[in-house]
RNA sequence: GGCGAGAUAGCUCAGUUGGCUAGAGCAUACGGUUCAUACCCGUAGUGUCGAGGGUUCGAAUCCCCCUCUCGCUACCA
């Protein structure tokens, strides 16, 4: 019989820069199921990888002095390394610099062109000068720009578009009819009513702007821009063949049951990659599961506020399995999980250390003391209170199977520990020590001991695919074996007079908070320091537009700048990011909103003197009028900064 | 602004189709035990189940309204 193939992916890294705890925790997740899953009998291919193309990419590599390969070759390194490091067993580590893949998407480009899903525009009739922006056909009003009402005319600007609407009806329908398709099943419902509902906007599948990426064959000034090129990888990397030449292993493999990706990306992987797919003739994944963010700290990262968690800076402190115990452990279904060396800490300190490492400890110590090591059941057997240990270990499997089912991989661990407790427990209602004062009742503490040796190997069977190293040890100790799922409902197969190692290892030490506090601040205090450096270079970071049109002297004299002095300033109502500001200019005040509220409080506002961009028409903003415009830079990430003048300035003060 | 989710013990959360004294884990207190990594076992809790109103014999659970939080999205001159 031939086992049901099972194929899961991860997302492809982006190679910019080290992943951090965050970004790990979806590669250590989907290890759990790959092992997992093939405890259970399936023929598991896992394939994961990096993401290599890109402006961002280009970028780094330029300000490195390294080319983009260089760089990218370094950076994919480091996370094959965090992989090895977090004990990942994948099948195939995908890059999409690799050769196989590049050609293929290429073959893709040109076979999706050449049926007509892909097609040449260049925003002909779409962009709106004085707005500076490009628009699609049905953003368009009355066929003017939605903004300012002005006509909108051809640019320069070519690019290749995905013709999204024309599946989009054929995509609704299979949503509808696969519920499990998007997983937490909250998200399907954000996909159908943001963007399939509403109707779909073709997608810009090529940039000219820059040359780090796979070009288009037949129009080498292109290169195929992000999702073309990095979702095809669950496809190219088991042999897919755009030619219809794919490999035994693609067809065995494809489609994949799961892709497991973050839930930032889930619009890509429900709408835009199963369009891909029916475009290609391809059957569409089975499920798409979007994980929850890991936080640290409850903030947003920062590397200034040495706030980072890295994979490799825990390992090193905690051990793999501890690390990859906590984040299966602590991550749930649907909401954010929180990451703290602090409750890292606890974490291993309850469960790992006093549960399940204490437990292994006092069973092989008593296993020693009383009987030399030697582990026998001698068949006297307390109905009682032996029937309930026996039901709680053989019925693990059953409950764990359902957990992971529907992939509540927090809860499995739950199950899991149910049994470590369950026989920690019974060694407080056997009380071997007082059957060791009794000669008569030998045979009973042996077989106690036997139970105790035959269930912790059956947790640490189940432990198996969570903490691997973990399991290995606890059954190296007791000189047995990891058992195959279909051994675990079964009690007693533990070899009867068989002999624990004597000299028990400690599985997880008990860790002293302060000691946590002070690595913690130690990394915190190294980080901050070795990016403080980094942290000019990063403000030094260029950031490459696309070129705008040239303008003449005319157009730009058009525009009057002033210098205009905040008097007053308040949250607009019922909006997220409108700041609504009082601005004297000169003798004249006005009314300008400005979505910089996530940047700036009112009162901070106050008594600033910014740009302002005073002749702009004015605009209803949220129901409120906007009489001009504050000028701000905004970097990479999304960061304000309004501007100022350098030198003391009188409100009014044009700028020119 | 649109759509959606949520508000339950100090903390993180479970509570199926409304039904007996509202649960789990962690943390806390007390008791027990000593084989063990000051560990394990047991007991005890505290909760106006976000506010208000309604339906019902009965509501954490259903309806209305309010406040707040969150997600996606739009807007962000």
């Amino acid at each position: 019989m031939s086992k049901t193939p099972y194929y899961i992916t991860t997302a492809i890294a982006y190679t910019s820069g080290k992943p951090h705890i965050g970004n790990n925790y979806e590669i250590v997740l989907a290890d759990a199921i790959a092992r997992f899953k093939r405890k259970e009998g399936y023929d598991v291919f896992f394939q994961t990888g990096t993401d290599e193309h890109g402006q961002k990419i280009e970028l780094k590599a330029a300000d490195a002095g390294v080319t983009p390969k260089e760089f990218v070759d370094n950076v994919a390194g480091i996370i094959q390394g965090l992989c090895d490091q977090l004990n990942i067993s994948y099948d195939k580590f995908i890059r999409t610099t690799d050769d196989y893949h590049e050609k293929q998407v290429q073959k893709i480009f040109k076979r999706l062109y050449d049926q007509g899903d892909i097609y040449k525009s260049s925003y002909e009739g779409l962009y709106c000068t004085p707005c500076e922006s490009f628009w699609t056909e049905s953003q368009l009003v009355d066929g003017k720009c939605p903004d300012c009402g002005r006509e909108v005319k051809a640019a320069q600007e070519e690019a290749y578009f995905f013709r999204m609407s024309k599946y989009a009806d054929k995509l609704i329908k299979h949503i509808n009819e696969h519920p499990e398709f998007i997983q937490p099943v909250s998200r399907k419902n954000e996909m159908m009513n943001n963007f399939l509902l509403p109707g779909l906007q073709d997608l810009c599948v090529s940039r000219t702007s820059f040359k780090w990426g796979i070009p288009v064959d037949f129009d080498d000034r292109h290169v195929v821009y992000v999702w073309l090129d990095a979702l095809t990888n669950y496809i190219t990397g088991i042999g897919y063949d755009a030619d219809g030449n794919s490999t035994e292993q693609y067809k065995k493999l494809w489609p994949a049951d799961l892709h497991l990706i973050g839930k930032d990306i889930i619009r890509f992987h429900t709408i835009y990659w199963p369009i891909f797919l029916m475009a290609l003739g391809e059957e569409l994944p089975k499920q798409v599961f979007g994980h929850p963010w890991l936080l640290m700290n409850n903030d947003k990262m920062s590397k200034s506020k040495g706030n980072v968690i890295y994979a490799d800076d825990l390992i090193d402190f905690f051990g793999v399995d501890a690390v990859r115990y906590y984040v299966l452990h602590e991550m749930p279904f649907e909401n954010d999980g929180n990451a703290t060396w602090e409750i890292i800490a606890e974490r291993t300190n309850t469960d790992l250390a006093n549960t399940l490492g204490n437990l292994v400890n006092r069973t092989i110590s008593m296993s020693n003391k009383y009987f030399g090591g030697v582990v026998a059941d001698k068949g006297v057997v307390d109905e009682a209170i032996d029937s309930d240990l026996k039901a709680v270990v053989t019925s693990a499997l059953p409950k764990v199977k359902a957990k992971m089912a529907d992939l509540k991989v927090a809860d499995s661990l739950t199950e899991i520990f149910a049994i470590f407790k369950r026989l920690n427990k019974y060694i407080d209602e056997t009380e071997p020590w007082v059957l060791a004062k009794d000669e008569a009742k030998h045979d009973r503490l042996s077989t106690v001991l036997y139970n105790l040796v035959e269930g912790i190997t059956v947790g640490a069977s189940l432990l198996a695919p969570f903490m691997p190293e973990t399991a290995e040890k606890i059954v190296s100790q007791l000189n047995t074996q990891v058992r195959e799922f279909d051994q675990l409902e079964t009690f007693g197969l533990y070899e009867s007079g068989n002999k624990v190692t004597e000299t028990p290892e400690i599985l997880f030490a008990r860790l002293d908070m302060k000691e946590v506090a002070a690595r913690e601040e130690e990394i915190r205090l190294a980080m901050i320091a070795e990016n403080a450096p980094a942290e000019e270079e990063a403000s030094e970071d260029v950031i490459d537009m696309e070129a705008k049109e040239e303008i003449e002297y005319g157009d730009f004299a058009k525009l009057q700048f002033q210098v205009g002095e905040i008097i007053a300033c308040e949250a607009v109502p019922k909006s997220k990011k409108l700041l609504c500001s009082k601005v004297r200019i000169g003798s004249q005040v006005k009314q300008i909103v400005s979505g910089i509220k996530q940047h700036y409080t009112p009162e901070e506002m106050v008594g600033k003197k910014v740009m302002v961009l005073v002749n702009l028409k004015p605009a209803t903003l949220a129901g409120v009028v906007s009489e001009g415009m504050l000028l701000c830079a905004e970097d990479a990430e999304g960061n304000l900064a309004l501007m100022t003048p350098e030198k003391k300035m009188p409100a009014g003060a044009e700028i020119c």
